[in-house]
DNA sequence: ACGTCTCTGG
DNA sequence: CCAGAGACGT
């Protein structure tokens, strides 16, 4: 038997409007921890994370492991059906076909239940190195959804650079090029949700497709902040914090013709 | 001579547009009395009846009975032009080709008015027979509309089943299942448009085919509140008061193959 | 998948 | 009255 309860339903509704986009179906693993997806995009480029803990919810009760193969445009489907102050009770078998979805208004007295028919999903469940990173850059959500959506505009690809002073993010395209700076921004007055740090080892410039930090930035009304963590040559991972719950991960390569100095040239194809 | 003029322009825009999606075309009825429609919608599966009472018009003049032939999609094209707080003021002749609309914004100095050529429309004016319904259940019609809304993505039809405690509306699909709930709430806290009854004979359960009823709730923002009326083998009415005017009234035929039990079971196909 | 338009909330 | 979010259409 699993069954946990999630008193804002809403975060449920963003979270798979944040993902289903990139991911078409994936398995939902349930454990006694909580629950967690791991999948690739279709095009097989990037790869989302998303893990929830059992204690983040009102109730979290999972006997056995169980595995539960979503396609995520049916689940984007019934949860649409779910209001945002919805009380939203998830429910399936120890060997489920189905997952039963159940949502409650706490206002007035509307009761629904929606069963989702469950799939067979190969997963190719990949083990994620724990890394270090060169630079880890905090900064607010919506100023980095702001940013993807502005320089995607102008470019297709972005170079993001971090230094100590702050982060860069540049592009260039027909039409001509873009730098937008972010500096480190600390200050006592701002609030923490406001603030940019970068947290570096040393300096690092990679360069990314726009399309898919933009996916990314779906997910910023989960979270006030993003963080950004990068290597050199290793998939950057953007990473939302779901309060008191756990984590949306998205990693995505750079491109690899990727140019090594930190001066204004962003990489022309 | 005919001659209604409305201050609620509005109105007359919401009718039309919930209405035109179904009905291609109508004869208008103009009395002594008032208004009325009625027509079947394009397949003949649905019935349409509207009743616009004279008194509800600011000023309401019809000297011998005129039958005005309209193209719904031009009706609503003209009335595109009124905007929601004009005065509109409909007038014909007693052997009319055309009717005339005038539109007045009350407060800037605009005045505007339109002709329609009148059609001649082959009517099958029925007799509909006044029924003691075996369920009448009362809701708000924000409610009705989201929960055909949210069903129809799941099913193409929905079973809905009255009881005394309350309504269920249920479907099924390739997806999975739904069922949605809301029980009879009187409360005294609870405002008057906001509460739902279901008045009882008999339980019954009907199913009906999710597109038509999906159709109706486009009236919804014509009356806070909606009356189901339903009785085993009769088509269900579906029914908007109008303040002070009048009604709109839908009339739906059950689904013959129907369960005749109060089961949780929806008819799969 | 993107952009437009409508509706809801602040 | 203005801004942001969600739904619908292309």
């Amino acid at each position: 038997m699993f069954e946990a309860r999630l008193t804002q339903g809403g975060l449920l509704k963003k979270l798979v409007e944040a993902v289903k986009d990139l991911v078409t179906d994936g398995n939902f693993e349930a454990t006694e921890a909580g629950i967690s997806l791991q999948a690739m995009d279709t095009s097989h480029v990037c790869l989302v994370a998303l893990q929830l803990r059992g204690d983040g919810f009102e109730n979290f009760r999972c006997d056995r492991n169980v595995t539960l193969g979503i396609q995520l445009a049916n689940l984007s489907k019934l949860l649409k059906c779910a209001g945002n102050d919805d009380i939203i009770t998830l429910k399936a078998d120890d060997q489920p076909d189905v997952i039963t979805m159940t949502f409650e208004d706490p206002k007035t007295e509307r009761f629904a239940d929606f069963s989702l028919k469950l799939m067979d999903i190969d997963s190719e469940h990949l083990g994620i190195p724990e890394t270090e990173y060169s630079a880890t850059i905090r900064m607010p959500s919506a100023e980095y959804a702001r940013i993807c959506k502005d320089l995607s505009s102008i470019g297709e690809t972005v170079a993001i650079s971090a230094t100590k002073e702050g982060v860069k993010f540049s592009t260039s395209g027909d039409v001509g090029t873009a730098n937008i700076t972010v500096r480190s921004n600390t200050a006592a007055d701002l609030k923490p949700e406001q603030q940019t740090t970068v947290e570096l080892g040393e300096p690092v410039a990679l360069t990314f497709a726009l399309r898919y930090l933009n996916s990314f930035a779906k997910a910023a009304s989960l979270a006030s902040q993003v963080q950004l963590s990068m290597t050199k040559d290793l998939p950057v991972v953007v990473e939302f914090t779901i309060s008191d719950m756990g984590h949306l991960k998205f990693y995505l390569a750079p491109k690899i013709d990727e140019d090594e100095d930190m001066g204004d040239e962003v990489g022309e194809s």
